[in-house]
DNA sequence: CTGAAAGCGCTAACAA
DNA sequence: TTGTTAGCGCTTTCAG
């Protein structure tokens, strides 16, 4: 239970702890071989391992950043948080992974808790319109970079956004299913209070309007009637809610022929749904997602989605968190926003009368 | 930059440091109400968080526990971490989380990491049949809980394990094959050099002994010719590797009828791999999984799998760390081996020549 | 080339 | 009811 202190490495090695910690930091250079050897002796006979908590308290630093998504069972985000680990461990960074579910009062316990750890910079998946429940640790140092989110005029400087571009990804989607003839979409979503699914619907009506298509006579679904978990945003349970809708929409009358879903897990939701009606998707009913996660392509049929340049936007994120934090004081915001693609597969098709 | 002390909260409040760590510490009932008052003010207006390392390295305590997976980009072990996350933030402690690819060296490398920020219990996720990289920690008082792996018999006494029977589930999979009239059955996988992929594996022979077919004329894939990225389980991409195995699969003469897939992702992808051959899956050529992932249900046609009971096992990890982190000295084993349950859906169908 | 000493921010006896 | 004090394990001047 005990853990090896460095005194009892010294003693071990019959020289003073500061010998030890000379050793241990990159100054071996700083005694005799024959010492040197000792050390290194001392250190793997007993199993030594630093305290990192010491450690922290006198130098103050830490090679950690923090990283806040909705809910990593959703793969999307467990392969950014994947790709984000790549970048950091690349340069001695370790990360530390936290599920917010969206909820501020989460975001914010779990950004405080990391502040207390002693780290200064953590990228927040949240994309919550405010994100004043974050402020205040910003005021006092912390280095934010918001995923998935788009720079606000209420924002302070300090803070850095990288998204891709929504509006144009949602404008891409509607547009490729208004090309294919239809008229008659559908909008599937969870709650549309965040920045980001925002601008995907304002793509979305914005396409509309070019088409010609009242926007108005789209529908828009929004959420299950009875939200039993709080989870509003359908993060916990994307597919689920996207069933849902395709069940309610296509029992109604005057059904859609195509939807736009939010996010692929949505969308994978709601081409089960449309299964279960006995239709099917690409033929009978159109479908088309955001993001491009792995599953998209193996679906069946493939999904066409709008794909999100992942791997490139995990390397600025941390790229831009090491700056801030290396060098001292916060680097100024330089916000990306990123054009998506639209990838074509098989869940969409012309438009037929049903 | 800098951090507000308890010091500075003290001076601000007129009052001692103990005070306030008194404050802090739930003993708010030793002071006088309007004590009580100026420092909670105190605390308020300077933003006051306490520096957790110091407060670990003085009380030696930390409630957090540590999760090492194989990658959250697989959605099993993201729903894994979710249930940890949840049982975890129930009691008060944290969790954090590693991905380690399976690779020894990075399990060993978080893990110790883990072990210098003060974390003495982990579930590790990994499987590999020698824990050997992890063992000098646990003889030092690490808790260790080895999910998806079963007890081997030169594990240490303290060590717990938490499994499904693998041979089990993976009977009950090949089993309902071979009732459906299947006698050329393939197994794909990747790398079989973990504990519970060599159990399903057994499964797998087993149930054709069992039926009475020779088990050394059943197919077994266990991976790309050339496997570039050192990913030799498919865990980075299960589902890549399950759709190239079929595309080999049924290229070759006298191809499977049916495959037991080793777990829900490289399924999906076998899946795909079935319809890319132009063939249907349930219909001509029949899958199963294992692990029942949210997406099982949603593929088209819906997965038939083996189901593991996520969240118990995930309740039953934290309790046991809990009791041993809390309570002092390690809590000798009782290794849990949970059966697990056969989810006939659609991608399963009687046999027929092709 | 090596050691002594101070102190990072906090908590918990113990004193007052 | 509140304050004083002594470290937790480590790093880092500064002396020897």
């Amino acid at each position: 239970m005990s853990s090896v202190t460095i005194h009892q490495v010294a003693k071990a090695a019959g020289v003073s702890p500061s010998t030890v910690s000379n050793f241990l930091n990159g100054r071996p250079g700083r005694m005799l071989p024959e010492t040197r050897a000792r050390v290194e002796e001392a250190i793997r006979n007993l199993g030594y391992r630093p305290n990192r908590a010491a450690r922290q308290l006198r130098t103050g630093r830490v090679q950690v950043i923090g990283l806040v998504v909705p809910s990593v069972a959703n793969p999307f985000w467990g392969s950014f948080a994947l790709h984000l680990e790549g970048a950091a461990l690349a340069h001695g960074f370790r990360v530390l992974l936290c599920n917010s579910a969206r909820d501020p009062d989460r975001e914010r316990g779990y950004i405080e808790e990391l502040w207390a750890d002693g780290i200064r910079g953590v990228v927040l998946c949240s994309s919550l319109p405010s994100l004043d429940h974050v402020l205040p640790l910003v005021d006092q140092g912390l280095n934010l970079v918001a995923f998935d989110r788009t720079a606000q005029a209420g924002d302070p400087p300090s803070m850095v956004n990288i998204s891709v571009d929504n509006m144009i990804g949602s404008q891409l989607a509607t547009g490729h299913l208004l090309d294919l003839g239809h008229r008659r979409l559908a909008f599937v979503s969870g709650s549309l209070r965040s920045i980001n699914r925002r601008s995907r619907f304002r793509g979305f009506r914005e396409a509309l309007e070019t088409a010609d298509v009242d926007p108005d006579t789209a529908i828009v679904w929004t959420g299950a009637p009875e939200d039993k978990y709080g989870d509003q945003y359908g993060d916990l349970d994307a597919a689920g809610l996207g069933r849902t809708a395709a069940a309610e929409l296509l029992a109604a009358d005057d059904p859609p022929t195509a939807v736009v879903a939010i996010n692929d897990m949505c969308a994978l939701g709601v081409s089960a749904g449309i299964r279960d009606a006995g239709l099917r998707v690409g033929e009978d009913v159109s479908v088309v997602g955001f993001d491009d996660i792995v599953l998209a392509d193996l679906a069946a049929p493939p999904l066409t989605t709008i794909r999100q340049p992942l791997a490139d936007m995990a390397a600025a994120a941390f790229a831009h968190l090491r700056d801030a934090v290396e060098g001292d004081g916060p680097v100024t915001g330089r916000s990306l926003l990123i054009r998506p693609e639209l990838v074509i597969r098989e869940s969409t098709g012309p438009a037929r009368p049903l």
